[in-house]
RNA sequence: GGUCCAUUAGCUCAGCUGGGAGAGCGUCUGGGUGACAACCAGAAGGUCACAAGUUCAAGUCUUGUAUGGGCCACCA
């Protein structure tokens, strides 16, 4: 094996084998130490259907972040992992393949034989995803995963269905539901997607039974005129005042419905008057109940018009409509036509109207589970972040509807309700009876339908650790630490899961809810199929590395908020990896001698440490405290910044360039040090960056000299730990240095001089100033590219023809060669004086403000103190230097 | 109709509990300098949408306005 990384960085290379190392070492398992305190995450379960989008690479992402940082702190983590049966959208899909295939319909192949295909589906796709979230760096415990549909998840759901039946809180009834003709199944309120949609109105008028004029109702859905039982009037309507209680007909079928009075009308929209049709609209289906209307039902369950439609019959309902207004107009009933915009309602998954229909389905009631789901949020038992996502919960919790959970499918858990074929007499149990407990029949059959794909994953927190059962993964791991998701499915899954929780186990299932948002296309659209601007996550890691793409995905956002896939942010991405790369080898580079052997080092008791040393050592330990707090703050794109700018700033563009001129000088002594801090920071890098760039981390961690008990892999080493020494001495050293660094690169770039010639620079200052800038001399000349560096307190010593700039406490010059364009001088140094007393002007301000002198924290005030002094010697130096200049000129 | 979010550099966006405006990309100037041109050094560029208010102090808090999004909602 090459002893050094290789010269390119190339994720393809080592990705997908340090995967594989990682899982086949068992270290996703959680440690089951009794003593660890555990951090569970249990993941969305990804739909078999599915193929890895950019939504679950931003999901394992956030995950696989926090899973990793927590199991690097010390924590028995759990990470579990599971797909989802999808039960709509795997029926579609295998409903296509067969007819593709065998060139047949579901009915006509039955239920067990398609049942039969549908697993024979799963078993072969069912696992694309799983294996494609292993490219992503997922560091979850496939040891534990599980299917909504595996033995224990169908355990779970007839154990959950049957305790809520027997607490009445689980009924069968015939109400008006949504219901979608194309998928032919019912569905519940929020797989409805309301939108509005330019349409029509019409007017018709429906003539009186004694032959007078009768009244006029708009409608936007003529076709449902067939099961009109009544017109409704407000009863405060002056108009139609006479009308109420007389009868009119439905015009051309000559059919006679009453004209009621009732609260619901609104005199102010259409003619005031509203057909009243209980089995195609809630509103009406309500208006219906109060006064005891009939019901009658016009479309059968592929919208088509039914027999009482007469010569309608059969029909499309659209198909209908328009056959039907015809007729009407010909008829002279059409009074007029309106085009307005109309609120309809579509199905989730085929986008085609939903018609409300009445029929028998088995609903959730859900006021009595929602009470302690709102508590449980409201105490913090649960939080959600950001937090803003728990009003979005409330003001859906709180205005609930029972949950309509049968589906016409055969895909998914099989109600587990039993009719006796003798008498009817339902029997809700896990099993088919034996006997009947009414009739004492002995043949029963089970209800038709399934349960909604939700009702399952409404159970996974608990579901997926045993449940029913008292497992030690249940007593261990639940209740879960984190839930992470999209903002999209808060309704569908998240509220269900919480309320489910609370009902089965007692306890809220997780303790916060980290919300994020979509990843849109670069123009901000959301990424769709029809658009076909969807980015392929695979397609990405290919090019640019999976640890681009997760650094990518986790830096510069804002919590719940959406993020735009730009070429240019994961090519950032890759460059800072890159960069790492790079870094590392140099340092393994001067590690090792010419056989790749490694050279002796210090330890942290032998190390004799300089400025720079204790410098860098400050900066790790200032930026571990702080990132370590973001962290646990969910705040992931803060964390990430500080890591990219300590690895690429602090560390690679000084630390390194600061050990150069040591590693290739006379002192071996210090070169032992230096290789000691070379390596010990790096190792702390790499372990701050792990949790978001877990491969390449990995990789490099395995070049690097190991103690004998060292672990194997990096993922399981501990979290730095800031130390507690105090170098500010040697911060402030540093610091005054790189500012001295800055402004004599500052005049090198405005002279335009080669950074390769080497130049002749003064300080002038006095005291403890002159003692730092001879402290950082050797710092100066290093960095600035400075031969020799004279520190004077005598300005007198200054050669003809030197560039200036000035850092607090410290006025640098460095004589030029050619001639010193005064004018430009004259022209920055005023500039720069302007600049200054403006600062001074704003800072005495402030300070002679009693308010603020009296009220602010005495920091505040001294900090504002320390500046203002800063500035007006600052502003000494530049009006010394532009006498100077203003001298030359002359 | 209700409600939430956004508005900060040319672009995309950070900015946590109020204490002198930041990053990446792009632009401009230099540069093969010991790992890195996927790089190095330097520079330019912002009335933080607008208006009031609270405060010693507002990008940050309050209210309103404008523009753009999202979510929810049974209106014919």
């Amino acid at each position: 094996m090459e002893k050094n990384l290789a010269k390119t960085y190339d994720p393809k290379s080592f990705e997908d084998r340090i995967y594989k190392q990682w899982e086949e070492s068992g270290m996703f398992a959680p440690d089951m130490d009794p003593d660890k305190k555990p951090f569970t995450i249990v993941m969305p379960p990804p739909n078999i259907t599915g193929q890895l989008h950019m939504g679950h690479a931003m999901d394992a992402s956030l995950q696989d972040v926090l899973i990793r940082f927590k199991r690097m702190q010390g924590y028995s983590t759990l990470w579990l992992p599971g797909t989802d049966h999808a039960s709509i959208a795997t029926e579609v899909k295998v409903v296509e393949k067969i007819k593709k295939e065998e060139g047949k319909t579901k009915e006509e192949l039955g239920r067990e034989e398609f049942l039969k295909r549908a697993w024979a589906w799963k078993n072969e796709y069912g696992n694309r995803i799983t294996t494609q979230q292993r490219k992503m760096g997922t560091s979850c415990d496939w040891s534990r995963e599980r299917f909504t549909m595996d033995e224990g998840c169908n355990e779970a759901v007839k154990e959950h269905f049957l305790r809520l039946y027997n607490k009445g809180l689980i009924y069968k009834g015939s109400r008006l539901i949504n219901w979608c003709p194309v998928c032919g199944s019912a569905l519940s309120d929020i797989e409805v997607e309301h939108e509005d949609k330019q349409g029509k109105y019409w007017y018709f008028r429906y003539p009186g039974a004694d032959g007078s004029e009768g009244i006029t109702v708009a409608t936007s859905r003529p076709e449902t005129m067939f099961a009109d039982v009544a017109i409704a009037v407000n009863p405060e309507d002056e108009r139609y005042k006479d009308l109420v209680g007389k009868m009119v007909l439905l015009p051309i079928f000559n059919r006679e419905i009453p004209v009621i009075a009732d609260p619901y009308p609104d005199p102010e929209k259409g003619t005031g008057a509203v057909k009243i049709t209980p089995t195609c609209d809630p509103n009406d289906f309500e208006v219906g109940q109060r006064h005891n209307l009939p019901m009658i039902e016009c479309m059968d369950e592929k919208a088509r018009m039914l027999p009482i439609c007469g010569k309608y019959a059969g029909m499309d309902r659209y198909e209908c409509r328009k056959a039907w207004v015809e007729d009407l107009d010909k008829a002279g009933y059409l009074v007029k036509t309106e085009d307005l915009i109309i609120p309809t309602g579509e199905c989730y998954r085929c986008h085609s109207a939903v018609e409300p229909r009445i029929s028998e389905q088995w609903f959730v009631k859900m006021k009595p589970l929602a009470e302690p789901a709102i508590e449980a949020v409201r105490k913090g038992e649960t939080q959600f972040v950001p937090e803003r996502f728990d009003k979005i919960y409330y003001h859906w919790m709180e205005d609930i509807k029972d949950w309509c959970i049968s589906r016409q499918l055969w895909w998914g858990h099989r109600i587990p309700a039993y009719y006796c074929d003798d008498c009817g007499e339902m029997v809700v149990a896990k099993e088919m009876p034996e006997v009947c407990p009414k009739c004492g029949g002995k043949h029963f059959h089970q209800d038709e339908d399934v349960l909604d794909t939700w009702f399952s994953s409404a159970l996974w927190p608990f579901s997926t650790l045993g449940w029913p059962k008292e497992t030690e993964d249940l007593k261990k791991f639940y209740p879960t630490s984190v839930l992470v998701t999209g903002y999209d499915i808060i309704f569908f899954w998240v509220a269900r899961m919480i309320f489910c929780g609370i009902e089965d186990m007692g306890k809220a299932p997780f303790a916060h809810v980290l919300i994020h948002g979509l990843v849109r296309d670069a123009q901000g659209r959301k990424m769709s199929k029809s658009l076909g601007n969807g980015i392929d996550p695979l397609e990405v890691i290919d090019q640019y590395g999976a640890d681009a793409l997760r650094f990518m995905l986790l830096s510069g956002i804002a919590p719940g908020s959406d993020i735009r896939y730009q070429t240019e942010k994961i090519e950032a991405a890759r460059n800072f990896a890159n960069k790492l790369w790079n870094a590392s080898r140099f340092v393994i580079m001067n590690l090792q001698d010419e056989d790749g052997n490694f050279k002796p080092m210090a330890d942290a008791k032998t190390a004799v440490l300089k400025p720079e040393d204790k410098w860098l050592r400050a900066s790790i330990d200032a930026a571990v405290a702080e990132i370590t707090d973001n962290m646990e703050k969910f705040e992931f794109a803060l964390a990430a910044a500080k890591i990219y700018d300590l690895i690429w700033g602090s560390y690679c563009d000084w630390y390194i360039e600061l050990a150069k001129p040591r590693l290739g000088g006379a002192d071996e002594e210090d070169k032992l040090t230096v290789r000691y801090m070379l390596v010990t920071a790096l190792l702390d890098l790499l372990k701050l960056l792990h949790p978001y760039m877990p491969f390449i981390t990995e990789e490099i961690y395995s070049y690097l000299p190991k103690a004998e008990d060292a672990p194997q892999f990096l993922m399981t080493q501990s979290w730095p730990v800031p130390e507690n020494n105090d170098y500010s001495g040697d911060v402030k050293l540093l610091e005054a240095s790189m500012a001295v660094i800055r402004a004599i690169r500052n005049i090198r770039a405005e002279a335009e001089a080669a950074p390769s010639k080497k130049l002749h620079a003064y300080i002038i200052a006095e005291g403890a100033d002159a003692a730092l800038a001879k402290a950082g001399a050797p710092y100066i000349k290093a960095l600035g590219g400075i031969e020799e560096l004279f520190v004077r307190a005598d300005r007198s010593v200054l050669p003809e023809d030197a560039k200036s700039a000035a850092v607090p406490g410290m006025e640098i010059y460095v004589p030029m060669d050619e001639l010193v364009d005064y004018a430009k001088e004259k022209e920055k140094l005023t500039k720069e004086g302007a600049k200054l007393e403006a600062e001074i002007a704003r800072a005495k301000n402030k300070l002679s403000n009693q308010g603020f002198v009296s009220k602010a924290p005495a920091n505040v005030i001294e900090a504002e103190r320390t500046k203002l002094a800063e500035y007006e010697d600052l502003l000494a130096k530049n009006r010394k230097m532009l006498e100077a200049v203003l001298a030359k000129l002359a």
